[in-house]
DNA sequence: TTAACGGATGAATCTTGGC
DNA sequence: GGCCAAGATTCATCCGTTA
C-alpha cells in the first residue's frame, strides 16, 4: 500500500476498509468525508455505469479520471458504509463529530447507517450548490445535505455559533473530480472541529477536505482508493 | 363531525384519518400539508410533553392552545404516517403531488412512510427559516423539509423551473399555531399545483395552507381535530 | 473601477427507439 | 412486453472577457 506522509497529513492510497482497519483506536479527533452515493440509475446497468453518464448531462465538454465504487444497490450501500462508518468511530477519540455528504436519494439510508455505526445524530446541514440542473415544473434538486453526528458528547472545538445552511457555488474550474466540493464550504464545516485536531477523510477524491485542512491548520489523514484521484489530490495538497 | 363550506372551501371538524376514509377515490389534485412531527423528545415523558412545553424555550410568553395528536414513537408515528398517506394516496388523482413538511429528525421515517403509502418520492425542498436559535460550537437548525413525492407520474401544474430550496422567515407575531409555516412560503410550494386543482390538507393547523390555496384560487379541503384551531383557521380562512 | 455580455455547466430526468 | 442504450432538454448561476 502506497503511504505518503508530510507534515501533519497522512496519506494513503489504497482501500478505506482495509486502511481503516490498521488505523489505531482513539487517534483522529473530526470525520469529514465525502464517499461515493451510489445513487442515480434507475436500471441495474444504469446504476452500474460510469459515473459520468450517470450523473453528467450528455454533450458535456469536461471529462474526470473514473470514479471508483460507486456502483452499489441501496441495501449493500448502506451496510458497506455502516462498515466504514463503524471504523471510523472506533478510530475517532470520544467527542469527535462527524460529517458526511450525502444526496436527497441516500439521505435516509445514510442516516440509518451513521446511528448503526454508533455514532449520535446531530442534524443535517443543507448545502445550497446555488446553480443545480433546472426542471421543468418541479422543484429542482438544489442541495445536498451533510449530515453530521458525534462519539459521544460533542467536544466543542469552538465558542462560535454556526449556521445551519451553506450557499456556495460549485466553481467547475477549480473541480478535479466530478463531485468536488469547494474548498471554501470544507474550510466553513471545519471550523467545528478543534483548531489542534487531526481530521480523517476515508474517501479523499480531489482533496478539497485535505486543502482546506492544511489551510486551518488541522491535521488530516486521507485515504484514496483510485490512484489517478491519490495522484491528483497528494499534489493539490503538497502544494498548499 | 362539524363541517363548513364556502366557495372552493371544505372543512372539516374531526380526526384525519376518519375523515379521509370517508372521502371519494380521486377527488383531489393536490395534497400539502403539516402534520404533527412527533419529534422532540428523548424520553417518553418528554416526548409525550404538551408540544408548548417541548419546542419552546423555557420563559418564552407567547402560548398557543394545546396541540393533538403529537405523542407518537417513531414506529408508531411511522406507521401512522404510512396509514394517512395511503388515504391521501387512495383520494388523490393520478400525476398529483404531495408535499409533506417534515423536521430533520423525522425526514428518514417520513420518507419511509411516502413511500410505503405508494408515492413516488421526487426529492426534498428545504425550508430555510432564517432566525433559527444559535447554538454555541454547533450548527443549528435553521431548516425544515418538505418531501415532496407524487401519485403515478406527475402532471405538471407549470412549465416553469421551481427553485430547490426557500428562504422565508418565520414571523412570530403572524403564527397562531406553535408551528405555523408562512403564508408566502405556502404560495410558493402551490406553483407547482395546476392552477384549477383541489388541495387536499389533512392537518389544517392555523389554516395557512387554506389562505394560501384561497389566493392563489386553488380549491381547498381541510381537516382538523382541535376544536379550537379549527374555529381560527375557519374564521382565517373565510376572511380572505 | 465597474457594468454588461456571452458561454459553459450541472452527484439528471425523460422520451424514444432498438433488441 | 420488458429491459436497456442513447439523445434531447432546461435555465439560474458563475466566470472570464469585453465595453
Amino acid at each position: 500500500m502506497i503511504r505518503d506522509q508530510f507534515g501533519d497529513v497522512t496519506l494513503y492510497n489504497g482501500d478505506a476498509l482495509a486502511v481503516l482497519s490498521d488505523m489505531p483506536d482513539e487517534s483522529v479527533d473530526a470525520v469529514l468525508t465525502d464517499p461515493p452515493y451510489s445513487s442515480g440509475g434507475v436500471t441495474i446497468t444504469a446504476r452500474q455505469a460510469d459515473p459520468a453518464s450517470k450523473y453528467q448531462k450528455s454533450g458535456t465538454m469536461r471529462r474526470y479520471p473514473p470514479m471508483l465504487g460507486d456502483a452499489k444497490d441501496q441495501r449493500s450501500w448502506t451496510a458497506w458504509c455502516m462498515i466504514w462508518l463503524g471504523q471510523c468511530w472506533r478510530v475517532a477519540r470520544d467527542g469527535s463529530p462527524l460529517m458526511v455528504f450525502t444526496d436527497w436519494r441516500q439521505l435516509p439510508a445514510m442516516s440509518d447507517a451513521v446511528q448503526g455505526a454508533g455514532w449520535k445524530w446531530l442534524g443535517i446541514v443543507p448545502w445550497d450548490k446555488r446553480n443545480a440542473r433546472p426542471q421543468i415544473g418541479k422543484f429542482r434538486q438544489q442541495c445536498e445535505y451533510v449530515l453530521y453526528a458525534c462519539k459521544g458528547s460533542l467536544l466543542l472545538g469552538t465558542r462560535a455559533c454556526l449556521p445551519g445552511l451553506y450557499s456556495c457555488p460549485v466553481v467547475s474550474a477549480q473541480k478535479v473530480h466530478l463531485t468536488s466540493k469547494p474548498v471554501s464550504l470544507i474550510r466553513e464545516l471545519l471550523a467545528i472541529t478543534r483548531s489542534d485536531g487531526i481530521v480523517l477523510d476515508p474517501f479523499m477524491g480531489g482533496g478539497s477536505v485535505g486543502i482546506a485542512c492544511r489551510e486551518a491548520g488541522r491535521g488530516y489523514v486521507g485515504i484514496e482508493l483510485s490512484p489517478e484521484y491519490y495522484a491528483i489530490s497528494r499534489e493539490r495538497i503538497r502544494k498548499i
